[in-house]
DNA sequence: CCTACCGATCGGTAGG
DNA sequence: CCTACCGATCGGTAGG
């Protein structure tokens, strides 16, 4: 008999040694689905056809895995702004950016955004806090874009760029909950209605 | 010693019997805030001044408690839809009452809310069906109004009606996120923001 | 609502 | 990556 993945559990690539990419790919698959909580290491272990002492040979303990799952969510997002603020171009411009770089993040990510979004309330003190204010810098990016806006004329002047900012992104996040890959809708479709969403609203021309 | 609050853990009303209604109440409370699997029956005790076992006179198990703690949360959102229909007048005005209705409806019940949008996927088979199923139909209320209202003539005709009814739904059920009753707006004035942002979205008149 | 307890499972370690 | 194990904690029960 052989050591891996032989006895029906989901295992990623049967017969090959693990690696630690595995591990924390796994891991945010179980966490996302799962909760943090309702994970244990010996279910992460048998997603990957080994047993649960054996993961302590790629990371040190459970909280380091959920650091990393989310540390990767927080980096995707923020690489968002970086590239939406590089580009340049007007503010409408750097908002239609952010929202695409978004939902193709987490069409592509949907595990880490999940476990990002989901769990971030579990980890320890000292990462909790680090993802709160990368949390804070996101939402500052879209007032920040929507103030822009505002001040170029293209969005309406009686917005509160700060409740605005968060309902932009309520929108967005939403996303993990309904996302299917399965979907009929593809993630270039989505961001468009997203983006005419946000722009327009739903009132027809002329009614007020 | 008395056997009641004495050790300084956050307590209800110490010095009384505590009813099965007052275990709902702090279930909700901490599944809203740990989670349900990072809540254990000693927790709840704790938080109640008596001990984990002590609960089982109260309640037959654990998941006892998420399923009724769940199934307010789902009647809530249930009785503001019931509401809104019974109300008349146009599509438009039905939506402004489920805004207004859902948006009252979060801030008054906050903890069942969470723990309703965040732990139902632990729910038993059976009740998570269930609870999907309210969900759907929850949906398709706001389908249903936004294609009214599009018949109508309220809403932009090249609207999506599912894909609308989900962005609604998700400025809303954002709430739980970062609503604070600390906070400065008050739930009719977040009910009026979102409902304008959903009117009318953020482009200025006569930008396209 | 408490005392006293149960078997199961948890995160994690020593040593190979 | 496994064997063999640890102390702690879990949901829950019997009996009062």
């Amino acid at each position: 008999m052989t050591q891996s993945g032989a006895d029906g559990a989901a295992v990623g690539q049967s017969g090959t040694t693990r690696t630690r990419e595995d591990v924390v790919l796994a891991a945010g698959r179980l966490f996302a689905k799962r909760g943090f909580h309702g994970t244990s290491m010996r279910d992460l272990g048998e997603e990957l056809g080994m047993l649960g002492s054996s993961l302590y040979s790629h990371v040190q303990g459970k909280n380091e895995l959920l650091v990393e799952v989310i540390g990767r969510g927080a980096g995707m997002f923020n690489q968002v702004v970086i590239d939406a603020y590089a580009a340049g171009g007007s503010a409408r411009d750097r908002l239609r950016r952010l929202v695409h770089g978004h939902v193709i993040t987490v069409v592509a990510n949907i595990d880490e955004a999940r476990t990002f979004l989901f769990e971030a309330r579990f980890l320890p003190a000292k990462e909790r806090a680090q993802i709160v204010a990368m949390r804070d810098d996101y939402e500052r990016a879209y007032r920040e874009t929507i103030e822009a806006g505002i001040a170029e004329g293209s969005f309406t002047p009686n917005l509160d760029p700060g409740l605005t900012a968060i309902f932009v992104l309520s929108v967005l996040n939403a996303l993990i909950r309904w996302y299917r890959p399965s979907g009929e809708r593809s993630a270039e479709e989505i961001a468009t209605e997203i983006g005419r969403f946000v722009a327009s609203g739903i009132l027809a021309e002329g009614v007020r």
